[in-house]
DNA sequence: CGGGAACGATTGATAACACTATTGGTGGTG
DNA sequence: CACCACCAATAGTGTTATCAATCGTTCCCG
């Protein structure tokens, strides 16, 4: 658990916001405070600081004489990281893969292309290094060390980017990579293609040049959303 | 001003967290809360809610004996909407306007596709007909309208996605569309070729076909971009 | 039947206080 | 002189009590 559970609100949270995240609590739902009082047995206070939390989620909105009601889906900070983390713990865990892995997706190739625009010489050239670390231990089998050299890959180009709300996507792709990997939705050895198409992209960000870096990273991230595809339930 | 000071907290909100946002206060820099109190005339619980919510969006940390300490902004929640509509009222607005046109760049492509790939047909069907509207106002050179068109243009493309995460940022691209107008960064009469090619998304997403949708939408964006950076200062 | 005034439920805000974690100093000791 | 243990000051954390403001509901009057 990242989260610190260290001051009470804190707790109220993490109770709340994951039943909250997770539908159990309808759109339009409304709790009061002396209910959450009751319930979690804290003080008013305590229980005004957790939905002040929330309501800057855009999870509830809080009214006099209304009460504190849940918001509909569509009005959610959905990149809120804590809300991410919520979903990511809960039973929708694969929807809010999916979600991710197809951002991940539609982003990693413009981000690509950044990176090898106006990303610092000696960084794009590491980035090289990386993805022949990425061949080895690949090659070997290596599943844990390929998932963490794999994670700095993806993070750094985006950090590269030089695009700070990029560079704010890492730690999703993070999340997406290290649950594809522990939801065995990896092959046993990484596809000899995939690893190819890794270098790609860095010698195309060492070398300048956008376009054939954003073009590998399209096949990348593709291949993986076929991958994920097939995993997908038939209707969806 | 859409954000609601119907609550005292978020009228402190609405000073302190643009002047945080704004690099008005050092990373590092500690507030107290008594010094709240003092400096906005609240009570220590509608001061501590605000610093509740500065907390949840990564702003700052709040340790006792330490007081209410700035993070690092690679630390920030930089897709918190309120974060994001601070950035824009202040002076950093376009760097803010910059780096969301690069998101967004970088994520209308990819929501094409899938817009093409999943959209329901008589919603895709209906782009179409937005891009014709487009097309008559824009040789019209009614540049208001046109805005809205444009903006309802892309809102529904990232809709039609039917990925929440990309639909999420929606009001981003609204925010960054009319940005762009009201700063006099668009031609006075819209590009013929930028009118073809909307008219040419919405017809490869009518006809589900995603890879055409996804390179006309990145022709569409590069050409922004392009227009963009000729108001760039020399040095970045 | 419609409009508006009174009611009461619920959040919003303040104040005062006890508790606790953290830090930095201080003094003792090897 | 360096290091460690202890203590005290400091700020956040949590509780309780009380009043004010808001707003949906209800009920009465025209």
């Amino acid at each position: 658990m990242g989260t610190t559970h260290r001051t009470l609100h804190n707790r109220v949270l993490a109770v709340l916001g994951p039943a909250i995240a997770a539908g159990e609590y309808a759109c339009g739902h409304t709790f009061t405070l002396s209910g959450l009082e009751d319930g979690f047995g804290v003080s008013r206070t305590v229980a005004r600081e957790a939905v002040r939390v929330l309501e800057s989620m855009g999870l509830v909105v809080s009214r006099p004489r209304t009460g504190i009601r849940v918001r509909p889906r569509r009005d959610w900070s959905v990149f809120d990281p804590q809300l991410i983390r919520w979903r990511l713990a809960g039973d929708a865990r694969m929807d809010q893969l999916r979600s991710l892995n197809e951002l991940r997706a539609a982003v990693e190739p413009g981000a690509a292309a950044l990176a090898a625009e106006r990303g610092p010489a000696d960084e794009r050239a590491r980035l090289v290094v990386l993805a022949e670390q990425m061949t080895l231990t690949g090659r070997a089998g290596k599943l844990d060390t390929f998932m963490d050299l794999d994670v700095t890959f993806h993070r750094r180009i985006l950090e590269l980017s030089g695009n700070e709300m990029l560079a704010g996507l890492s730690d999703v792709v993070t999340e997406v990579l290290v649950g594809r990997t522990s939801y065995d939705l990896m092959p046993h050895q990484p596809r000899p293609e995939a690893l190819r198409l890794h270098t790609a992209v860095a010698q195309a960000i060492r070398d300048g040049l956008p376009d054939v870096a954003e073009a590998a990273m399209r096949a990348i991230v593709t291949e993986v959303s076929d991958a994920l595809k097939d995993t997908r339930p038939p209707q969806g």
